[in-house]
RNA sequence: GGAGAGGUGGCUGAGUGGUCGAAAGCGGCGGUCUUGAAAACCGUUGAGGGGCAACCCUCCCAGGGUUCGAAUCCCUGCCUCUCCGCCA
């Protein structure tokens, strides 16, 4: 959420950076409620103030035995106004709060103007492509080749947008996560975490998933005694960032650094047609997660040293890859600037993303209310949250399978994750 | 699944329907003392919000209710702990 005081302070700016999302901003609506809010709400406070004060003489005058009944006389409209008032100023601020809720994060300065991802602005490329003296394939026959992917079996027990690897692919999936997990918690000092899959809606609301995204999640009925649904985490960034949730985090102990990895689950409605094929759009898919939460101050050379944490996974797997800046247009809904790592797929001729990097700002924080204590102020601020994928790992998969493939139809083991693959191909 | 206990500030923990936003301790901050530190002593210290301001409002797990007035009484929910049973 944005912070409200920035649209009575400085709206003219805040409408001018949600307008390079492409965003209309109803001002009209907007200026209409906030003049009824203070209004109603000085009215509330009003009337609580005087029923406080007379409430407080009653029991005065009952202590040193006095008639309290004309004072009683006096207050006995008073209850109805004041609910009548607080009734008001409720409805209010609900409509305020749902005004404010469905708007997007403000984007930092650095983020380039655009309105789609055509808009977005390489920052850097890494890695030779590579060269076949054959048609490359792509990563679903590469996969049924080896009998490694088996998408009839997965559409047979879930439908489709599902996937079941046999073998050296399961295997490889399984080396990928370990690799990631141990790059990411020995050399960039990440701790590993493990968390829970089904959250309760808080969690969503605190990451911002809801309540504008309800449609991508998936709910899990009859698992809480009062029967309300739990969500299916869509990314670990939920469950992981959601840790600081309603908490005062000691300065000392920041940076809070976070890798998990989860499976995660979407219902991928408005993607028709969209990657229909292969691993790369999947109802459900692993990923390796990285959080950090840190002070404000901090955050945008965090982001810089977490995308470089993802990027060092396909250095090591010596996938070429490169890494975009997103623009206003395409950028997501809470974060204030992000990068996208794509990694180049030879069967699609094209980068494919397969990392997202955002800075969240206070965007999270404040939803959720995670703070720190400023030592120096003594006073709880906002913190600022970050997330990025390292990686995803069904498409890091992917990305193997079409880089590493022989003429033979065979894939080769990349060097780094042969201790764990004990073999130097597969298939 | 059965039985019981409990949720109060950064933490521990008191709290009789009426100056209770809340004792006390710990922790934090400032000071005295000290070459410096520790100890001791003194002072100070919850959060959110509104208002130009004076100042005011809200918050004792959450949501309802009773009352002129609720941390305190009543109902519902959630969570935690202990014991028994079952279980990977």
């Amino acid at each position: 959420m944005i912070d409200p005081k920035l649209f009575r302070t400085d709206l003219d700016a805040v409408i001018a950076n949600l307008a390079r999302r492409g965003m209309t901003f109803n001002q009209q609506e907007y200026l209409e409620l906030e003049e009824s809010r203070k209004s109603l709400q000085m009215k509330t406070q009003e009337l609580q103030n005087t029923r406080n004060s007379r409430s407080k003489s009653i029991g005065k005058a009952k202590a040193s035995g006095e008639d309290i009944q004309p004072l009683l006389d006096e207050v006995a409209t008073l209850g109805q106004e004041l609910d009548d008032a607080k009734n008001a100023f409720e409805a209010v601020q609900i409509k305020l709060d749902d005004l404010f809720s469905g708007l997007p994060n403000l984007l930092d300065d650095a983020v380039p103007e655009g309105k789609s991802e055509d808009d977005n602005i390489e920052v850097r490329k890494w890695g030779e492509i590579p060269t076949f003296d054959f048609e490359p394939k792509d990563h679903t026959e590469v996969g049924e080749a080896i009998a490694g992917l088996d998408f009839a079996a997965s559409a047979k027990l879930s439908g489709s947008r599902f996937a079941v690897m046999r073998a050296g692919v399961a295997k490889m999936h399984r080396a990928l996560i370990q690799l990631m997990l141990d790059t990411h918690t020995e050399q960039h000092g990440y701790q590993e975490t493990y968390v829970p899959y089904l959250v309760s809606p808080h969690c969503l609301y605190g990451t911002s998933q809801l309540p504008k995204f309800a449609d991508d999640l998936f709910t899990v009925q009859g698992t809480t005694q009062d029967d309300k649904p739990l969500y299916m985490i869509p990314t670990a960034e939920v469950p992981l960032t959601n840790l600081v949730r309603e908490q005062i985090i000691d300065e000392k102990d920041l940076p809070i650094k976070l890798t998990g990895h989860t499976p995660c689950f979407r219902s991928e409605a408005g993607s028709y047609g969209k990657d229909v094929k292969g691993l790369i759009r999947q109802h459900q898919f692993e990923k390796v997660e990285l959080v950090q939460i840190v002070k404000p101050q901090d955050s945008m050379q965090a982001l810089d040293e977490l995308t470089g944490h993802a990027e060092k996974i396909l250095q090591l797997l010596e996938l070429p890859y490169r890494t975009v800046i997103l623009c206003g247009g395409d950028i997501g809904f809470g974060a204030t600037k992000t990068f996208d790592i794509e990694v180049w797929l030879p069967a699609q001729n094209t980068y494919r993303e397969i990392s997202s990097c955002s800075n969240m700002g206070d965007f999270q924080a404040r939803r959720m209310q995670s703070r720190f204590r400023n030592n120096e102020t003594g006073k709880p601020e906002l913190l600022h949250t970050l997330n990025g994928s390292g990686l995803a790992v069904g498409r890091t998969l992917v990305a193997i399978l079409e880089n590493y493939q022989t003429a033979e139809g065979k894939v080769r083991v990349p060097e780094v994750l042969k201790p764990y693959m004990k073999v130097d191909e597969i298939g």
